[in-house]
DNA sequence: AGCAAGACATACTACTCAGTATGTTGTCAA
DNA sequence: TTGACAACATACTGAGTAGTATGTCTTGCT
């Protein structure tokens, strides 16, 4: 239990985890059954409570693995040298594709972040919920960092720092809401949008 | 607890919508039940469920009357002879406060208005699913409209209408994600978070 | 007064769904 | 070959909950 992250995923784990995204993005966390998410896969129920002990872990699982994908994209290409304009301009556009490119991970933090920890009934999903919690922390501590060292250094204007750093990761994750893939979206769409959002992100801090 | 309606005097129904809004926020909208909304009102379902016709019509008019609650208010601030960006600005800086005195309405409608055209079982639910619809639809369009002008008229910089737009309204949204009021915050705080997120919006649009 | 209707409360039903208990099949090692 | 275990499928139970049917009280209205 305690090593998910170091565990090699299983192939038929991933599946059941793909699949639950998708149905949970799909019809809501709550509303969907864990029927449902073996339907999509064509098995039953049995299979899923083989691998994972209660539908909370289930989801819980799904969101960790949607803070996993962006923090594994975004930290690298942060150069701590480069000036914090640049580091954050550089990490939108990275985060932006990555998250669009696991769009059904992200639709389902969004909707299970909300009262996460009102009724964590085991303490195995209390667990995972903390786990969940530090990685967010972690993540957001990357952009806190540059935005408060802009600040520091004179790139960005002095202001509230919590509000903006929120409101910068609301507005990067703002296509969580509203995009959906379409078959005659030109190419390049995705980046252009990476693009319009770390001007749109930059200007507003500067 | 605390009246959210001034303008309409508190009948019996306002007062549901009040406690529905507020147990929502808590438990979330599919967990929570109707009985913990009657506990909330010291009553019973019978009282509920004389007003309305199913859970899924309380939802839906907790959301519609979120939706009237700012349209009301940020529609009489627009001045069609004023710049664009001045009119966005004072928009803003009227949305904002309006919002997060009527938070539990607009936690709910984040939280159901994904999936809300899934399985609208009844004739009535969809209808109200409409309007909620057409509502946001032309609240939207208050934003649209000034920042099309600003783009026309030079005030904003050219660069994908849409996205823009997402990005405003999910800008000027994100307190009701993180906000939760405190006994010990200033008492002109909401209006500096205000006036924060007005400059980062129009900054994002210079 | 007396009646009708609104505004609830109470008690019940029907149904969904998470979780479990048990059966079945394939694989691999000794 | 067999036994042991992993990876499921099948069948079932129990709890919670949306919705209903019906009873009760109060409030105008005539």
């Amino acid at each position: 239990m305690q090593d998910l992250v170091h565990t090699l995923p299983s192939t038929s784990k991933t599946q059941i985890l793909d699949a639950a995204a998708r149905v949970f993005m799909q019809h809501g966390v709550d509303v969907a059954s864990i029927d449902d998410v073996a339907r999509d896969l064509g098995a039953t129920k049995g299979r899923i409570y083989h691998h994972f002990p209660s539908k909370g872990v289930l989801v819980a699982e799904v969101c960790l693995r949607a803070a996993d994908f962006t923090y594994r994209k975004v930290a690298p290409v942060i150069d701590p040298a480069a000036p914090a304009d640049e580091n954050l301009r550089v990490m939108i556009r990275t985060h932006v594709p990555e998250v669009l490119r696991t769009l059904p991970y992200h639709k389902v933090i969004r909707q299970a972040y909300t009262g996460l920890y009102q009724k964590s009934t085991t303490a195995t999903e209390r667990a995972l919920h903390q786990r969940i919690h530090d990685e967010r922390d972690r993540y957001e501590g990357l952009f806190r960092h540059q935005i408060r060292r802009g600040m520091d250094g004179g790139a960005f204007r002095n202001q509230n720092l919590t509000v903006a750093l929120h409101s910068i990761l609301l507005l990067v994750n703002a296509p969580v809401v509203w995009y959906t893939p379409r078959a005659d979206e030109p190419a390049d769409f995705v980046d252009r949008v990476a693009h319009q959002l770390a001007d749109m992100a930059l200007r507003a801090l500067t």
